[in-house]
DNA sequence: GGTAGGATGGGCT
DNA sequence: GCCCATCCTACCC
């Protein structure tokens, strides 16, 4: 089942939580979400959007359910998912994918890999992976080309949280969650 | 197993 | 002109 616009409209940390198990559908292939992280509206110097709305972050204040993504030093794609209702910032970035199919095409898109726990296990690994380039930004992630829709066997994983990698603001807030002793988190 | 350094371009001041 | 929500390679244990 895809999930529902209702399943973003919701506060940005709830949505990260529950994004995880989820499978991220593009075409043939797909993967199953196992690291994210919560970029929040209000209080959160470390977000997009804390600069307020832009060209660039416009779709971070939009509908939920929507992508957005953005070029990462110089030459990285990395998606994010809108949150909150319309009106109100907050997205949450997928940081690393399990794959679950269409892992060939997924070799094929990344080049030279050492084995398969390396074709998605960060941000800008699983656009690569995924196909997935600033030509989605906006895209409505209930219906089209590349969707978010719940796993087979909807057991709830554990979940570990700790500090969000790579940001020099609010380095210190809890804001990332990942699946306990998932072998595809980036670290 | 580990880390240091460089590639590279858009967004905003 | 400065700042990055990163990744890969080389090199060293």
């Amino acid at each position: 089942m895809i999930l529902p616009r209702s399943f973003y409209t919701r506060a940005t940390v709830d949505v990260a939580r529950d994004l995880l198990g989820k499978w991220i559908v593009h075409g043939k292939s797909a993967g199953r979400i196992v690291e994210v992280e919560a970029y929040l509206g209000e209080g959160d110097p470390a977000a997009h959007s804390a600069a307020g709305m832009t060209p660039r972050t416009r779709v971070i204040f939009g509908p939920p359910g929507h992508a957005y993504v953005y070029l990462s030093y110089g030459m990285h794609e990395c998606l994010n998912i809108v949150a909150e209702p319309e009106g109100k910032a907050g997205c949450v970035l997928i940081r690393a994918l399990e794959p679950v199919s269409g892992l060939a095409a997924m070799r094929e898109r990344r080049g030279a890999v050492r084995s398969d726990r390396e074709l998605a296990n960060g941000p800008g690994k699983l656009t690569q992976a995924l196909g997935i380039t600033r030509a989605h930004y906006g895209a409505d992630l209930t219906r089209g080309d590349l969707v978010v829709r719940s796993a087979p066997d909807g057991a709830a994983p554990e979940v570990d949280a700790s500090a969000r990698i790579g940001i020099t603001k609010a380095a210190d807030l809890p804001l990332r969650f990942s699946i306990r002793g998932n072998p595809f988190v980036s670290r």
